[in-house]
DNA sequence: TTGAAAGCGCTAACAG
DNA sequence: CTGTTAGCGCTTTCAA
């Protein structure tokens, strides 16, 4: 490999100056920069970005955390993450931690052994307590972790109560709901607007409020179980697109026709509710918008010392697709 | 941050000491090993990995280039090459290139400048030329770059021809085929497999070939055009899966029935192709297998010196869904 | 305007 | 068995 030794040497300077040239620090004489610019194409020189990092205690990359590159909803956020930061010649890492306290120790301890600059985390199990002990910057993002660490959200609880909203407005009768994992923050929060609407009908049932995990398959089940020991429902409201997709194909299995008899919606906004047939109608959330969001922030803060803590909150929009459609 | 200087001190021994300890080389007194071990606990000391890579010149980092993330199929390739290289202590580093040229060279300089130790690629526009001049170990997947690039594909050719004899078993007289992009070598690959089966057949159309992009809209628009031009059509080819959801949609709203009318299949085994209604026969590529194996091979490449060019073909397997079925 | 030299944190000869 | 030392490639005072 080429160091910055031998341009140094072809150049005729001393290795102060190369840098010099390179970093556009300092005085340097036009000609004795012509000479070293010279040398540098010449023998096609680039920098060595680890000596650079162990200089300065930063290595110009950037990490995110998801809990499940497999879902739809992650590629899309992670594609606008990269997006930004290659733009701001940060190099993008991305972590799979599967919700695993144990993966994401290990990924934040590599990372900050890396002089990783900074780390945006989609994660429910990471406590308070392991991120205020690392001084890296951290950004929040779909979920809060504690309340000093930056955060990017949508209002689910709001989000949640127009889906219900929008099934109503269909013409639904007997709403149900289909959680998401116990353990997310926003499973809470989506079941608390769907109650702010049903609560009060005196058709609620709490055998309506079903539980769910974080896959296609066990929605399709929990989706025909339901369907089954209810009959009388008309309308469900899904914790997110994937287990939207999951209860459309539970009751295409029923024979239940989809929206005739039973409207779907879910949450989430991913692309491939479009694709689906019937297609998922849904609560949309600003996925690439967030994820630029997120990195921004967390750019200012890498870049800013006197960075302050923030919240950000981004607003849902239904989009209503063809599973769910006024009823006669 | 805490270095090997302090740890050193507090264990009362030089820093060659700790770092013999840290790293299991060389003889050392078990009692001072203790002192040592005793220091880096109480300091949480972590090495800095930043100044290991500087001395040794590698990283323990590994990319995967990958056209595009949005694709269901690269987040389940990832998710493989990730599982085997975090297995070996190494971080993962995934680049979305949008198969553009600039994009992959830029990461290509960025990545040789962090000392990453070896890169998976997919890629239909980087070159034997670019590719040549890189010392970094390289091994190409689901495209072949170069003559001595290692890679791993699977029988494209073979796995279409599979695919149109299916078709053909299940009672569809005039078969179409959608194709993938122009510059992708599959697509020509998967194309010829489809002409092996269908070239000799009098009914065999050129127009029956259509061309395609790599995304689901386009697939929609395009079945719909073939169904529309050729209404003899009864069983289509399509070049992948994601495309093949496109056709569904397309034909659905035509208003022609799958698997009644028309019965399609496709190709990649995506496991969103298990979620339509109908679901999307295939031909399943061996996706996590494959990307074991090439992380495997990248592995060996990186650690073996004496490691020569290998070539691995796996095989698709026909899954049979919903979307093709026995005509009476 | 430029060079010499120290040092970022770690590892590996080489002595002892 | 352990310490001293040089050096990985770069940046940045400090002098000149």
């Amino acid at each position: 490999m080429t160091t910055i030794k031998d341009v140094a040497k072809l150049a005729g300077v001393s290795t102060a100056t190369v840098s010099r040239v390179m970093n556009g620090t300092g005085y340097v004489n036009p000609s004795t920069k012509e000479k070293v610019n010279s040398a540098i194409k010449q023998l096609d020189y680039r920098p060595n970005d680890v000596a650079r990092s162990l200089y300065k205690g930063k290595s110009k990359m950037i990490a995110l955390f998801v809990p499940d590159i497999m879902n739809p909803f992650f590629p899309e956020l992670a594609r606008a993450v990269e997006d930004v930061t290659n733009q701001h010649g940060y190099t993008f890492i991305l972590c799979n931690t599967d919700d695993d306290f144990e993966k994401e120790q290990t990924y934040l301890n590599a990372l900050q052994q890396k002089s990783v600059d900074g780390i945006i985390i989609v994660s429910s199990t990471i406590t308070k307590e392991l991120v205020g002990k690392i001084s890296t910057p951290i950004i929040a993002l779909d979920r809060i972790i504690g309340s000093n660490i930056s955060s990017v959200t949508v209002n689910n609880r709001e989000g949640a109560r127009q889906a219900v909203q929008h099934l109503k407005s269909v013409g639904c009768k007997r709403i149900a709901h289909i959680c998401g994992p116990e353990h997310v923050s926003n499973t809470a929060k989506r079941l608390k607007g769907y109650l702010d609407e049903v609560k009060n009908e005196d058709w609620f049932l709490s055998s309506y409020i079903v539980p769910g995990e974080y896959n296609f398959e066990t929605a399709v089940q929990a989706t025909k179980k339901l369907l089954t020991d209810h009959t009388e429902i008309d309308g469900i409201f899904v914790w997110n697109d994937l287990m939207g997709i999951g209860a459309l194909k539970g009751a295409e299995e029923l024979g239940i026709n989809v929206p005739d008899e039973l409207s779907i919606i879910a949450f989430d906004g991913i692309t491939v509710g479009e694709t689906t047939t019937p297609s998922l109608s849904t609560m949309a959330q600003p996925i690439y918008d967030i994820g630029t969001q997120a990195a921004e922030m967390l750019l200012e803060q890498i870049n800013n010392s006197g960075y302050k803590t923030k919240r950000e909150e981004f607003t849902v929009q239904l989009i209503e697709r063809q599973s769910t459609r006024k009823r006669g």
